[in-house]
RNA sequence: GGAUGCUUAGCUCAGCUGGGAGAGCACAUCCCUUACAAGGAUGGGGUCACAGGUUCGAGCCCUGUAGCAUCCACCA
């Protein structure tokens, strides 16, 4: 026997253990059903799980509990990632509160505080993947930094080399001064900052004129090595081939032409930085100018800075301005506001800097990708499709991808530089360390992320796992990590599985608070999820989250919906209760009987099949806010509201096998249904029915099943239900109380047999008298009969109500004649719609004419 | 500068391939009826952002406008 209210700290107690001991999330245990297999995108291990890991990875949980119950042998595969810069920063930041950096420590020390840390949080985030309830398969657990993940990542890296795809270049790539490491373009984030754009007069040599330059960097200043004007500019042409002085430090800079120039930015000229600004570079590669570096990698004024040498690039700033300024030399100063970049990670305003780097060929990687999407029968298919568009804008116009971090934490490069002649060897093997010494920087934690798909099923080895799951089935992520995440995979699983990584990606939006705003540490927004947990269930939690939203798009956190969501499950849980009250403990399921059903058991099973069949059809395209949705209509309003009131009478006369049997049936697929969702709850009110498996996970999902539809009982239960809310509002409006009785007539039948004892039972009906006549008074009016109230009641009210509903009824009457008689409408319209509308009409007429009737007997 | 999404009830949001708009919360009235007061019954509340167009018919399709949001690019 249930308790009586739904407690969900009691239903969740021990199910997830029970699950993972029984093996129920371990996949290939049964290999004659058809293979069905995602991977989890592994979550950093830097902290705990955020909302957005419980939407994401509830979204996996359902699709794979669904398929299970659908016959799939499922293979989910858990992991983290390493997460090198992320995680990296975290320990140096841990570090560097007990007074530590970590040169101090040296790298190998620094690494087992990484890994200690690591240790830490991957155990936590496993708790919170037991207390979300997925079913993961932990036998087949991974982490990007294993030994499986290690060889992978060198083979993918050295092929790639060896096919020229990999190389290592000088170039000006994103620099973190605080991290001290290279970027990738996609880890800067761009902010549209205030700043000051500063103009200086340059003198011209030998003339006496004065050029102004404006810069927002005057630090960079000394790495100069021309001013650049537009060729077609006519302030400046004279001035070409003429020498600047460079205000910062006196050197003369070249006044040069190239259309590269705005005539209509700044001042029209430009001065160029080689080795600080990537246009400044193209543009000294083409004119053959150095590259002259003036920062160090903590973004302070190197020995050419002269006097400014060792300043932080802003004191530097502030100083050289002021400087310049004194020597007559600074015009004015203006705010602006323009776009900053900051690292992803630490926050710090990201220097572009020349720097000698290791680079993966993006082009040939990228139209290997295009090419694919073109393909409808091996690309990725995109839900929603709109996502696709922003993978293959950004694949086509994708720079090189700087691969290579100047961090401890993530796959050492395997590049190796002998000693003595310094060639480079780049090898899956490590070479003799004695002749050899190996490249210091490790790769970017995306590069091992890319292969996560197929590295965790044992590739580049050859194995059953890769054999019987690769490609994987779905992927489901959010739409913020396409870039970093998506491609990569893609373009990574093309070229060396030849294979897509996964059939169809589901993207998902981000949740926000109930303000709109994205959760952030800084603004103390965030909720726990193991909050909501602890609070309302993690069954609630999870309804919640993936059902308030339609897919791809943001969702708000809002506790009353979670709230609400916890007062649905109750109510299953309470109808549960209920059904099992009833069906009695020698209770022996069995399919309804279609010949003993009274017409409204008919009626519910009918509705349970059309929503079986939609909710089946939701699930399948992923649209699971839909398939909640169906469900939730269902079992409030249709099951509980309805179906098991109305039940009762059958139920209390005895013979009500095939009610028994109806209730049996429909709570279970109710529970079946709820259950991909709801895992514990579902577990619990499964296991308390009678002839139940050991788990609900060995069950099967309903299937539509056709022979329950029963158009004509729905009917009939329908003009019932409208009979006792007509009456229920009846005594509403009149101010009668709704448990008086009431007298009925009823002309000429009732809607089915035996209708009359319901309304009797839910409309307080005292007496009912059935009769072949006409009836005098004021009826309500239904399709096939009609009835009326017999109370001692307002008669004028009864009027202004049947003048309203007439009002409504020539409304109708009025439509459906315009569209009839509309011969675009007749000839053009499906013909079902046609009949549909004819037949509506019609029953409109007859009951506006019954009631323009009764109104003139008034 | 380019792209995408959003605009529907007081609030938060659904609304699949076009065929008289829904939910939750909130609100009003009544009810502690033996599954459920985390409940039940009944009800009020919407020119579906705006302007055109296509169609027999538009919340849904097309064009444009406005506001909000996000992404990409540029920024000497």
């Amino acid at each position: 026997m249930l308790e009586k209210n739904y407690d969900h700290k009691q239903v969740e107690e021990g199910k997830y253990d029970k699950w993972v001991d029984n093996g129920y999330f371990i996949g290939g245990k049964d290999k004659s059903k058809p293979p069905f297999s995602m991977v989890i995108p592994p979550p950093n291990v830097t902290g705990k799980l955020h909302l957005g890991h419980a939407m994401d990875t509830t979204l996996e949980d359902i699709i794979c509990r669904y398929k299970r119950l659908r016959g799939y042998d499922v293979l989910w595969i858990p992991g983290c990632d390493h997460a090198g810069i992320a995680t990296q920063a975290k320990v140096e930041e841990k570090l560097r509160k007990q007074g530590i950096s970590r040169y101090d420590l040296g790298r190998e020390k620094f690494l087992e505080k990484a890994w200690e840390w690591k240790n830490e949080y991957a155990s936590t985030i496993h708790s919170q993947w037991g207390a979300m309830g997925l079913s993961v398969d932990y036998t087949r657990e991974r982490f990007t930094l294993d030994e499986g993940l290690n060889n992978a990542v060198k083979h993918v890296f050295v092929t790639l080399y060896n096919e020229g795809l990999i190389y290592q270049g000088e170039k000006i790539i994103n620099w973190d001064p605080v991290l001290r490491t290279a970027l990738s373009n996609i880890e800067v984030i761009h902010s549209d900052d205030e700043g000051e754009f500063f103009y200086f007069y340059y003198d011209v040599e030998g003339t006496d004129e004065r050029l102004i330059v404006a810069t927002t960097r005057p630090e960079t200043m000394f790495g100069d090595t021309a001013v650049f004007v537009n060729p077609k500019d006519e302030r400046y042409k004279h001035l070409v081939g003429k020498n600047a002085i460079n205000p910062a430090n006196g050197d003369p800079l070249p006044i040069m032409a190239d259309s590269y120039v705005d005539i209509e930015f700044g001042t029209g000229a430009m001065k160029c930085t080689p080795a600080h600004d990537p246009n400044d570079f193209a543009l000294a590669k083409k004119y053959g100018f150095p590259l002259i570096k003036v920062l160090d990698e903590t973004a302070h004024v190197n020995h050419l800075g002269g006097k400014y040498e060792g300043m932080d690039r802003y004191e530097c700033r502030k100083a050289l301005v002021e400087d310049i300024k004194n020597n007559g030399h600074l015009c004015k100063i203006e705010k602006m506001v323009h776009s900053v970049g900051h690292s992803e990670r630490s926050g710090a305003v990201v220097e572009p800097m020349l720097s000698k780097q290791w680079f993966v060929k993006m082009k040939p990687l990228a139209e290997r990708l295009l090419e694919n999407q073109k393909n409808p029968d091996t690309k990725v298919e995109f839900v929603p499709k709109r996502f696709e568009n922003v993978l293959l804008r950004w694949m086509r116009e994708v720079d090189d991808w700087c691969i290579s971090r100047q961090l401890w934490w993530g796959h050492r490069i395997p590049a190796y530089y002998n000693i003595e002649t310094g060639e480079i060897l780049v090898s899956e093997k490590e070479p003799d360390m004695n002749l050899y010494r190996q490249d210091e920087d490790v790769l970017d934690t995306w590069f091992s992320s890319g292969l996560w798909p197929f590295a965790t099923m044992g590739w580049p080895e050859s194995t059953e796992d890769f054999d019987r799951y690769f490609p994987t089935s779905v992927l489901v992520t959010g739409y913020d990590i396409i870039f970093f995440w998506v491609s990569r995979m893609v373009f990574q699983s093309l070229h060396f599985t030849g294979k897509r990584p996964f059939n169809q990606v589901l993207i998902h939006g981000l949740i926000r608070d109930e303000l709109g705003r994205k959760m952030s540490k800084s603004l103390g927004n965030g909720v726990d999820p193991m909050d909501v947990i602890e609070k309302y269930g993690v069954d609630a939690l999870r309804l919640f989250i993936t059902t308030n939203s339609a897919p791809g798009l943001d969702e708000r956190y809002v506790e009353s919906k979670v709230q609400s969501t916890a007062a649905y499950l109750n109510k299953i849980w309470n109808a549960c209760r209920y059904v099992e009250m009833t069906l009695g403990e020698d209770y022996k399921p069995s399919k309804p009987n279609k010949k003993e059903l009274t017409p409204i058991d008919a009626a519910i099973l009918d509705k349970l099949e059309r929503t079986i069949k939609s909710v089946t059809k939701s699930m399948d395209a992923f649209q699971f806010g839909q398939a909640a949705t169906a469900l939730y209509d269902f079992v409030y309003d249709d099951f509980c509201s309805s179906y098991l009131e109305m039940s009762k009478i059958a139920l209390q006369k005895g013979e009500s096998k095939a009610t028994k049997d109806t209730l049996f049936y429909v709570m279970k697929s109710i529970i079946l249904m709820i259950y991909p969702y709801s895992p514990f709850i579902a577990e619990e009110l499964y296991c308390s029915l009678p002839e139940h498996l050991e788990s609900i996970m060995l069950e099967s999902y309903p299937e539509y099943d056709k022979a329950y539809l029963n158009a004509k009982a729905v009917k009939a239960v329908a003009i019932l239900e409208n009979m006792i809310k007509d009456i229920r509002n009846y005594k509403a409006t009149n101010g009668v109380a709704p448990n008086a009785k009431v007298n009925l007539n009823i002309s000429p039948k009732e809607p089915f047999k035996g209708a009359a004892e319901y309304l009797a039972r839910f409309a307080f009906a005292n007496s009912i008298n059935i009769t072949k006549e006409s009836l005098s008074g004021n009826p309500f009016i239904y399709d096939g009969c009609e009835m009326i109230v017999e109370e001692d009641i307002d008669k004028e009210a009864l009027k202004a109500k049947l003048l309203k509903e007439k009002e409504k009824l020539i409304g109708e009457v009025a439509r459906g004649e315009k569209m009839l008689s509309n011969p675009g409408f007749v000839s053009k319209a499906p013909k079902e719609k046609l009949a549909l509308e004819t037949e509506k009409l019609e029953k409109n007429r007859k009951l506006l004419s019954s009631i323009e009737e009764k109104l003139a007997s008034l």
